[in-house]
DNA sequence: CAAACATAGCTAGGATGCTTAGCAATAAGG
DNA sequence: CCTTATTGCTAAGCATCCTAGCTATGTTTG
């Protein structure tokens, strides 16, 4: 979260990194131009965000997505949370142990089926995680309803095909799910 | 991979999870219209794909940023690239060990500092990687392409500002990176 | 109703990948 | 030459995940 700049004085051969934006890069990979520049930026720093907000809430990439889970959908039990966060049960059990340690979550029984528990996500860990995220929710959706209608139908159905070529990247069986993009 | 619903039949209290995409989610989060769920869906999806491109190079997600950035700039020493990972140098002996083993890089002494190494990637295992990345960096490179120039210009402002969104979450003090062009 | 099967959550043991601490070799500066 | 900084490595420890297996509860079936 300090250097993360491109001045590459150790690369050992060719000082090549600077090929600009919209040429190809070192081993000839286009480089889409600025638009797509700006998407590889936003997703590194999405992650880079996740990770300043996990530090924020003194929990690991995957308790915070779990928290994140909690607090859409107000409570899980710990079977949903490892099918979401696609990891163990096993897992989950340590996922949640750490969350009801640090007081960001509790554990509660089910009301009509005993062998579950329902994990609730406590009311100010939700309302810290909230203050830490909404500097890029509402910076977003601010910046989108500044937008002319026009503009953010350009933009919206822009990143639906984004997502479509991504979604097509990894699973090119069943693709159909956001529009078959022309490129796929 | 296979289970990413939204079906919460195990969600506790509230069925809450269907609140719809131009609302308010269980905790009052806004959800920024359209453009903020397509954003978020190009993060989670651009995670998974990278996952899927490790898998393919049988390398974990630290290794294969590695391979990313050996691939960018054609040949970087472990000191470089323990910054640029953000990870120690005793990790990053360990990361080149691993891409070593696979044949995916190779260490050499530096020409003119013998405390130096030099990782550079093999060709082969570069092509692969290419080979498993194409299709997103192409078919996103073909989507802007197919825009006009006025779309284009849009996108990539509004993207820009995206960015900038992130930037200065992130660094509230020193968010003048991107170059402030606020609307190109 | 009772036996058989399924599901939920947990514990135990092992594997992986990161960290800090400290080392030897090399480079740079007084 | 001698001191200090840098580079890459090894060693020991910690965090987090996985598989395997257990108990308790729910569901189905004869």
């Amino acid at each position: 979260m300090d250097q993360r700049r491109n001045s590459a004085p150790d690369a050992a051969r060719g000082g090549g990194d600077s090929a600009g934006e919209t040429g190809v890069n070192a081993i000839g990979l286009p480089r889409s131009g600025g638009v797509g520049n700006q998407l590889r930026k936003i997703v590194t720093l999405s992650r880079d965000f996740e990770r300043h907000v996990g530090a924020a809430l003194d929990v690991n990439a995957t308790d915070l997505s779990a928290m994140e889970h909690l607090m859409v959908s107000g409570s899980l039990t710990p079977s949903e949370l490892s099918r979401r966060l696609d990891i163990s049960t096993a897992a989950t059990t340590l996922v949640v142990d750490r969350l009801v340690a640090l007081g960001h979550a509790q554990r509660h029984p089910h009301a009509s089926d005993r062998r579950k528990v329902v994990v609730v996500p406590a009311a100010a860990s939700v309302a810290r995680a909230v203050d830490e995220l909404m500097p890029v929710i509402g910076g977003v959706a601010s910046l989108t309803q500044e937008l002319s209608p026009e503009e953010r139908t350009v933009i919206e159905a822009f990143l639906t095909r984004v997502v479509g070529v991504y979604e097509s990247a990894l699973a090119p069986d069943r693709a159909m799910d956001a529009g078959g993009p022309s490129a796929a």
